[in-house]
DNA sequence: AATCTCTGCAACCGCTCCATA
DNA sequence: TTATGGAGCGGTTGCAGAGAT
C-alpha cells in the first residue's frame, strides 16, 4: 500500500486527551521501516511494549496487526490461487468463519486476506443467487459445482502449464491430481486425505520461506508462515533504510494486480494437490449429480448461478 | 472530462481467551 | 479466587482506485 499518499489525503492523526498521540489510519513508510527494524533486532511479541520501545506512536494491536497482515517477510500477496480458492472453499466448509485456523493452511496468507476474500467473492455470489451464504442451497452448491470446476480449472491450468517440459497427471474425480514441473514457482500442497483438526498435511515445499527447496515437510500450523514466530529474522540484522531493499521490490508497486510487487514465492502453483478429506473420495460423479439439484433445476436461478461461477472464477 | 458507483483491502473495534501476579 | 494485561479473533468501516455512465 503506498501510505504516504493513503496518510497524506486525510490526516489521519487523531490526537485525545487519553490517547496520548497515539496514530491510527494508514501506516507511513517510516513507522514501516521502524517497525520493521526494531522486530529484527528484537523479536516480535509483547506489542504493547514494543510500540514503546520503538518509539512508535501506535498501539500495540496496531502493531501487531501490520506485521502480521503486511509487514512480514513471509506474506504472500498477490491473486488468490486457483488451489487457495478450493481449499478456502473446502476449509470454510468445514469450520466455518474460523479465518485464522483457515489461514493456517494456506502458508503466507493472512485471516485478514482470506476473511477479505470470502467477503468480496464468495457472499457476493451467495448474494446474486439470492440466497444466504450459509444456507444448504449455497453450501451444496459451492461443494458440488464451483469445487468441481475449480479442480477442472486447476488440471486444465497444469496441463497447459506442463505440456511443454513437465507431466502431468490429473485424474478427474480421483483423490489426487498431481503434477511435476521443473518451473521456478513451487510450492506444492499435498492436501491428502487426512486432513481434520488435529492432522498434518504435507506441503512439498519449493521457495516459500519455511524450508529449502523441494523439501517434503509435514506441515501443521503451529510450523506455519501464519504462526507468529520470534525466529523470523535472526537477531542481527542490518537495519533497513529503505522498503524497497526490504522487499527487494518498489514498495509503490502495492497493487496486487502488479507483479513487481513483493512476492516471496512467485505465485504460480504449480503443483500436486490431493483432494480435501472426502471431497473427491469415491470418484464422485458430480456432473451427473447436478441435474439431482433440485434448486439447480429452476430455470432462472440456473442462469444465476452459471453467471455467478463465472464471476467467482 | 467529469461525476458517480463499485470493488478490494488495510486498518480499526470490540470481544474473548489465557497467562500471570 | 480475582484482577489485569497481552494476544488473538471475527466483524466492520472507510478509503483509494478502477470502471461505468
Amino acid at each position: 500500500m503506498d501510505v504516504k499518499e493513503r496518510g497524506s489525503s486525510n490526516n489521519n492523526t487523531i490526537q485525545s486527551d487519553d490517547e496520548m498521540d497515539l496514530r491510527r489510519g494508514p501506516w507511513t513508510v517510516d513507522e514501516d521501516l521502524t517497525l520493521i527494524n526494531y522486530i529484527a533486532n528484537h523479536g516480535e511479541g509483547r506489542w504493547n511494549n514494543l510500540a514503546r520501545s520503538a518509539g512508535l506512536k501506535r498501539t500495540g494491536k496496531s502493531c501487531r496487526l501490520r506485521w502480521l497482515n503486511y509487514l512480514r517477510p513471509d506474506v504472500r500477496r498477490g491473486n488468490i490461487s486457483l488451489e487457495e480458492q478450493l481449499l478456502i472453499l473446502e476449509l470454510h466448509s468445514r469450520w466455518g468463519n474460523r479465518w485464522s485456523k483457515i489461514a493456517q493452511y494456506l502458508p503466507g496468507r493472512t485471516d485478514n486476506e482470506i476473511k477479505n476474500y470470502w467477503r468480496t467473492r464468495v457472499q457476493k455470489h451467495a448474494k446474486q443467487l439470492k440466497c444466504d451464504v450459509n444456507s444448504k442451497q449455497f453450501k451444496d452448491t459451492m461443494r458440488y459445482i464451483w469445487m468441481p470446476r475449480l479442480v477442472e480449472r486447476i488440471q486444465a491450468a497444469a496441463a497447459a502449464a506442463a505440456a511443454p517440459a513437465t507431466t502431468a497427471t490429473a485424474t478427474v474425480g480421483s483423490p489426487t491430481l498431481s503434477t511435476t514441473t521443473t518451473v521456478t514457482a513451487n510450492t506444492a500442497y499435498n492436501y491428502e486425505n487426512n486432513l481434520n483438526d488435529n492432522n498434518n498435511f504435507e506441503i512439498h515445499n519449493g521457495n516459500m520461506p519455511f524450508g529449502g527447496s523441494n523439501v517434503t515437510q509435514s506441515y501443521t500450523p503451529e510450523n506455519s508462515s501464519t504462526a507468529a514466530s520470534s525466529d523470523s529474522f535472526g537477531t542481527q540484522v542490518s537495519p533497513v533504510s529503505d522498503l524497497s531493499e526490504y522487499y527487494s521490490v518498489p514498495v509503490s508497486n502495492h497493487n496486487n494486480t502488479n507483479p513487481d510487487y513483493y512476492q516471496p514465492a512467485q505465485v504460480s502453483y504449480s503443483d500436486c494437490i490431493t483432494s480435501p478429506a472426502g471431497f473427491f473420495s469415491g470418484g464422485v460423479d458430480f456432473q451427473s449429480m447436478e441435474p439431482n439439484n433440485q434448486w439447480i433445476q429452476s430455470g432462472a436461478t440456473s442462469d444465476n448461478f452459471w453467471n455467478a461461477e463465472n464471476m467467482l472464477f
